[in-house]
This record gives C-alpha cells, sequence and structure tokens, in this order.
DNA sequence: CGATCGTCAAGAGCAGTGCTCTCGTTTGTG
DNA sequence: CACAAACGAGAGCACTGCTCTTGACGATCG
C-alpha cells in the first residue's frame, strides 16, 4: 500500500537534495547556476536532474519561491515575536531588520529574488502569492494601528488620483480596510526598506558605510516616523 | 606622422562599434552577454574581440563605466535645466525623474549597474568616480540650499555615532561643507530613489501600479518633504 | 627600395554549458 | 510472474568563453 507513497517519498527527497545543492551552488557561485555541476554533486549524471525538474529554469523557479517563502517565514515570524502587539514601531522595526537579516544570510537568494530579472522570465503566479507575504506583514502592522486608532486616516492629501486608483484596486485585492493615504506609506516603506537592504547586498555603499546595521536602523527609524508610527 | 593616430583612431572605432553592438544585445537579450555573438554581427570572428577587450568581464566593464557616465550625464543636465537655481526642489525631482526616465530607456545597462553583481567581479576604481556623480549631484543641491541657509543644519539629532563617523569621513572625501544630518538626508533620498526605480524596473510592482509616473513623482515629493526642501 | 616588426583577423581546438534522445536496468503493481 | 512506469547512464547537438597558431597587411628603419 505504501508502495507508490515510498516512490513519491524518494521523489520528494530527491527533490529537495537538489534544491539544497543547488542554493548551495547559488550561495558559493552566484547567479550563473550550472545543472551538471549540482548533478555532479549528487554523483549522478546531468541528464537525471531533468527527471525532477523540466528546465533550469524550473528550478530556478522552485528556488524563488522557496525564497519568498523563507522571506516571507522570516519577516512573519519577527512580526509575531514581538510581545506587545500595541507596539507598532517595534514591530515594524523588527520586520525591517529581520528582511535585512535574512538578505545577509542569504545574499545569493536575495539576489534571485529581487535583482536583475531573468530576460525571458516570467514569474509564475506561484511566486506572486509567496512574494506577497513580507510586504502584507508590513501593512498588516499599519491596518492594526488603524483599527486601534492609534494610526489616523492622513487623509488622500496630493496623492493623484491615478495612484489612488491603483491603491483603491490594492487594498480590495488585500481584503483591507486600510484607507488608501496608508496603503500608500506602506507600499513606500517597504520599497524604502526594500531599497536600502538591495543598497547593501548588491554593494552599493562599499567603501561609504560602515556601520551598516546601524545608518539601516536610521533609516528605518526615520521611515517609521514619516510613516507616523508612534 | 598620422600614421599612428590613425591606427589609434580605427582601434578607437573599432571598440566604439564592439561596445556599441553589446549594448543592442544587451538591451534585446538581458545580462547574459555573448561575445560570439557580438563578433558574428560585426562580421568578425569571435577570437577578433579579444584584441580589442581581454575578457568578456573587460568589455563587461567597459558598458558599466560607460553607463554611469550616461546617467551621471542625464542626472547632471536635468539638475543645470532647472533654470531657478533657488528651486531646490524642483531640481530635486529633476534629477530623480531623469534617473528613472534613463532607466526605463536603458533597462538592461540599469541592471548592470544597479542589479545583481556578477560573482567574481569587483568594481575598479574607474567605475566608482563615475558611479559617484549621480548622488553628488543630489548632494549638491542640498548643499546649494545650506550654503544659501534655504535648508538649515537640524542638528545631529539621533543619529548614531558610527553612522556620525561614516558621514564625516563622506563628507570629507566630498570635500563639502555640509552638515552630518543633511548628508544623511541626501544618502537616504538617493537609496529612496534608486528602490524606487529599481523595484519599477525590476519589475516588482507588475500588476500592482499601473500609474508608475504619477506614484514615483509623489514618492519623490514626500521625499523631498522629508529632506526638508521647501 | 627592401627587410622587419607589430598589428590584425581567421581558424582550430579545449573545456564547459543546457538540453534531447536512446538504451538498459530497476521497481512497484496488476 | 509479467508488465509498465520510472529511473539513471551515456552519447550527442549546439552553444559559450577563451587560447593558440597561422598567415596577411602595413608602417617604419637601415
Amino acid at each position: 500500500m505504501p508502495a507508490a507513497n515510498i516512490r513519491a517519498r524518494a521523489r520528494a527527497e530527491m527533490v529537495t537534495e537538489i534544491k539544497t545543492i543547488a542554493r548551495r551552488h547559488l550561495a558559493a557561485e552566484g547567479a550563473n547556476l550550472s545543472l551538471r555541476a549540482v548533478a555532479r554533486d549528487m554523483g549522478m549524471v546531468s541528464s537525471a536532474i531533468y527527471r525532477y525538474f523540466p528546465s533550469r529554469d524550473d528550478l530556478l523557479t522552485a528556488l524563488i519561491v522557496d525564497g519568498y517563502q523563507a522571506l516571507g517565514d522570516a519577516a512573519e515570524g519577527a512580526d509575531a515575536a514581538v510581545t506587545d502587539r500595541a507596539d507598532l514601531r517595534g514591530r515594524w522595526l523588527a520586520v525591517c531588520h529581520a528582511v535585512r537579516r535574512w538578505a545577509l544570510a542569504h545574499p545569493a537568494e536575495y539576489a534571485l529574488l529581487f535583482g536583475s530579472p531573468v530576460p525571458g522570465y516570467a514569474a509564475p503566479q506561484e511566486t506572486t502569492v509567496q512574494a506577497a507575504r513580507t510586504p502584507a506583514t508590513l501593512i498588516g502592522i499599519l491596518l492594526d494601528g488603524f483599527t486601534t486608532g492609534v494610526l489616523p486616516d492622513p487623509g488622500p492629501g496630493d496623492l493623484p488620483d491615478p495612484v489612488r486608483a491603483d491603491l483603491a484596486v490594492l487594498r480590495d485585492a488585500l481584503s483591507t480596510g486600510l484607507p488608501e493615504a496608508l496603503l500608500a506609506r506602506g507600499a513606500t516603506g517597504w520599497i524604502h526598506c526594500f531599497g536600502a537592504v538591495s543598497f547593501e547586498i548588491f554593494g552599493q555603499l562599499n567603501g561609504v558605510f560602515e556601520a551598516r546595521e546601524e545608518y539601516f536602523d536610521h533609516q528605518m527609524r526615520r521611515l517609521a516616523d514619516q510613516i507616523g508610527l508612534p
């Protein structure tokens, strides 16, 4: 009875082992992942890999999905670890630092997720749902602030109408009651957080800033000010 | 007498033609630039390219330097085109939009400059000096504001000491009298601008924001608020 | 003017890549 | 037990970056 299950289990183990070795190669040598090298490390011949992944791009896609998932876990975990749920600023900073720490721990995977996209590559649906978890965590913090009344609706202000329309669609897609202006601040915060992490990971502030964690923290604090987190 | 010069000129023309075709390939197919394909397009054999560029990485480096130069030209030109030099906000927005426009017009080159770095690749000195021009343009706007008294020194505030030390080194390297706090705001502004552009170029807001120029403009205006530009 | 030397392009070749196909072997199932 | 599906190995194709050798062209010097 467990026969087919045994086969399926062996296959699943094979898939995870391929991904693990691929991740190791990715971390060691960067983006140009070699299927043949992975196969060599597994003591197999390259064509055997194709039993498990129809192409190199599919393997990369699997790694991307895993990466978004790991990043989402890190972000949600950091948020959940803040016991004082009313400490919105603490939760915001915890999530931002968690994103940075994950990126520093897995720079090659981070580059895969947020770096230059592959030419002909289009992200499948399954990646986007996982990709949305991290920004959703940040938005959730703002939503908590709004529902508890700590974070008032600043009003549309100078938000251009087309942007408001985009934000309205996004708000409905998230089935969130968050006002558009707060949603805009959340998106801007996520973009700035991503920008700061990418700047550091991609070596753009090499030789300029040495106190990177302190500078990142300072930026995220100012960002929390701008968003209006108490 | 012009004999050697003729040789040098022919060589220079060859170099620029190789770079032009390489840029075309880069734009068409993305980061994985093929030397052999470039050679084919030039009606040459691949080994002939090596007379002009000792390796593929050297060709990429040349393209990177050119890219930083073009981006710096765009930024400085946009700043210089604002006739009212006292309109700091207008200059800031002009530079930010110029960066975004250049990135949209040359996405592959932008990815080469600011995307995932090549594994073993270390940026030579000649790239960094060109790379500094664009942020230096933004810093220059803040410096104009400070020297004319429009932009007061907000004081160190909550800047962590290690960050202040980095900023002091950076200020001296730029031989600028800009206070550390303003320099920090400029750096943060540059990072946010880069983040917003990268987010868009790398397809991170596909399917989320459609009114991209308006949203970018809105973000940069809020950024100008935060910096304190009148 | 003729010999010489540096520059250039071409071609062959090496090691590596993604991917396809075929061929035995293994393995779980009717 | 026999069958079919799944599997790994191997050869092979077209491609890549890069090296080396060969032959031709042209400017320079004796």
